[in-house]
DNA sequence: TACTTCTTGCAAATCATTTGCAAATAGATT
DNA sequence: AATCTATTTGCAAATGATTTGCAAGAAGTA
């Protein structure tokens, strides 16, 4: 949790017009230092030792998502994934890609997604985000070693 | 339940060598009648009259997906969503689109979505769903009527 | 400093899904 | 058609992630 983050997450609070109270703060802090989306469970992990409530993790979570401060991704079923919106627009996240053999996420910030062809007429999108299966490049050299 | 989605559902059972169970023949049957996809609860709704447990429905839907019979949509957290694998090839799924006045949720099935660019190297997808919010063309109309 | 409202921690509840186990059944064999 | 054996099912109870109720505790304001 360093200086910087705690002043960017006292920011993303101020901004939205939201307390700034300490768990707060180190909730934001987990997900401004994490390079992938982060599970309730693993954010109430990451932040100093037990000292925030399981409850608060998620209640928080949810607050930070109504503000469009966090959102979801979407990868495996039945656990909700959290992370920072700010390196995406508003319409459009970047796609998550996610390991088939050694099961990690990543973020890839630098690819490029086209638009989408020959919607239905009438369909307004809002939001785009495209979730990728397969095997990453640690895991492919792994396998021909 | 039609004759016709029945022996389609014999047909995806033989195939793939599993027993044609009657829990079997009829949650593929509600399957084959979904026009989205569907969570296991709305499943086991759709199944004649509680005719089949709730376990079963669970239980036989993740055969299936073993089988690349279903998969998964990723749509809302925390519940997971069903459909027949047969409109999609292996590797790249229909974009679903979910409406957020409505909350229905529309396979494009017509949808042209070109491939991610500037994947980092090494890279292999296997496979990619892209998943849409926004709102839809009914709920679109509803609001300037 | 006092106050009012929003937040938190704790424990218990909820919801979707999974599991253990004995009884029932599909498909092969006689 | 009856028998047999491995699978599958139904039921009840367990699980895991998330949510909720509520009294005590802080944040920001007067």
């Amino acid at each position: 949790m360093t200086d910087e983050h705690l002043q960017k997450a006292a920011q993303l609070l101020d901004e939205n017009g939201l307390r700034k109270t300490r768990p707060r703060l180190e909730i934001l802090c987990v997900l401004l230092e994490a390079d992938s989306p982060l599970t309730g469970e693993q954010v109430f992990e990451r932040v100093t030792a037990g000292s925030v409530d399981k409850a608060t993790v998620y209640r928080t979570l949810l607050l930070l998502l109504k503000h469009d401060i966090v959102h979801n991704a979407y990868l495996r079923n039945r656990i909700r994934h959290f992370e920072l919106a700010h390196h995406c627009k508003p319409d459009r996240c970047h796609p998550h890609f996610t390991c088939r053999d050694c099961g990690r996420t990543v973020c890839l910030y630098q690819a490029i997604v086209p638009d989408v062809q020959n919607l239905p007429a009438g369909f307004l999108v809002l939001h785009r985000q495209t979730r990728l299966e397969g095997i990453c490049a640690d895991c492919r050299v792994r396998h021909y070693s």
